[in-house]
DNA sequence: GTCTATACCAGGATAGAC
DNA sequence: GTCTATCCTGGTATAGAC
């Protein structure tokens, strides 16, 4: 690992921990045994590390979401997708905790990958032949928001509330 | 208004649109006309500053679930529960984006009121027969936070969705 | 209760040598 | 690419007068 790849790694783990504006740039250095110059030189500035931090781990993100974007069966689709937050391992968990937070502290935080989710869902609703396919689009992304909760936030075990929510789409098959 | 007060609800307001971190309490001081030495008599220090702000406004919102902790017939209890985002005022916005960021980046958020509620619903859906009322209860709270992201984040209108949610539990009424 | 003045430290960031 | 040294600003907090 390079010493640039070693500083975006514990920066991920601060900002996801302690949060952005609470980690120091002096704090990252050393935990990273990296003088702090190096940083700069680097990423330019506390923004622009938080930017790389966050490319790298929407790339990992995206790669959830693409298979499910190839799919044809709308039925596997949606329950691909609800199963999505069961399928993060725990050592994302502390990214994905990164994510929600900004989520609601910063306008544009990066989203397109869920939007093209979105637009997938609203197709397959509309296949099955749903009264209001975006309406139900959007549920399904409440309801993966909801999960992602009870997984971040609580530490909870999702697999009975997944099952309950799937047994809202497909009652005669589980 | 004393003093005390007008630093509360200038400290709410900022707190509020920048963040707690992004927050200084010159910032704070300034806009409230009040010098900044004020502000740490009266509340200690920064961190005490934010728990009077909370505090301040957990009170509000145990106003709006009061009345729900009230109601006997378990119909009404989940449908006023469900349609709980659409009733606070716009006024109110900015302090419940304060409270969900926070719910994110702090372990102790204050949350009693919720939970209060959670025990009501599920009493409710365990009193109309359903298989798995915690489950249902949970369900619940998971759809007034996706009401509540969808008001305060994207500033959509919910109605739509709010309806679509309600019919998932009273398909013959509405 | 309130203000003025001030201490003091930590934060982000840069320069320059190697 | 990397480190050392350093700058400067702005942050929280306190002391003491009124």
């Amino acid at each position: 690992m390079s010493k640039k790849e070693i500083i975006l790694s514990k920066a991920l783990e601060l900002f996801a921990s302690r949060g952005y504006d609470a980690t120091s740039t002096r704090q990252i250095a050393t935990e990273a045994h990296v003088s702090e110059g190096l940083i700069f030189r680097h990423f330019h500035n506390k923004e622009g590390l938080l930017e790389a931090v966050l490319l790298q781990g929407i790339n990992k993100a995206t790669q959830y979401i693409e298979p499910i974007l190839e799919m044809t069966d709308p039925r596997q689709i949606i329950e691909s997708a609800i199963c999505l937050p069961t399928h993060v391992p725990i050592e994302e968990h502390e990214f994905w905790k990164l994510l929600y937070t900004l989520k609601w502290q910063r306008a544009n935080y990066p989203q397109e990958a869920f939007d093209q989710l979105q637009q997938k869902l609203t197709a397959a609703f509309e296949s099955l032949g749903f009264e209001s396919p975006e309406l139900e689009a959007q549920l399904i992304e409440i309801y993966i928001d909801g999960l992602a909760t009870e997984i971040l936030l609580r530490g909870g075990d999702p697999t009975a509330l997944t099952q309950k929510i799937l047994t809202k789409y497909f009652k005669n098959e589980h």
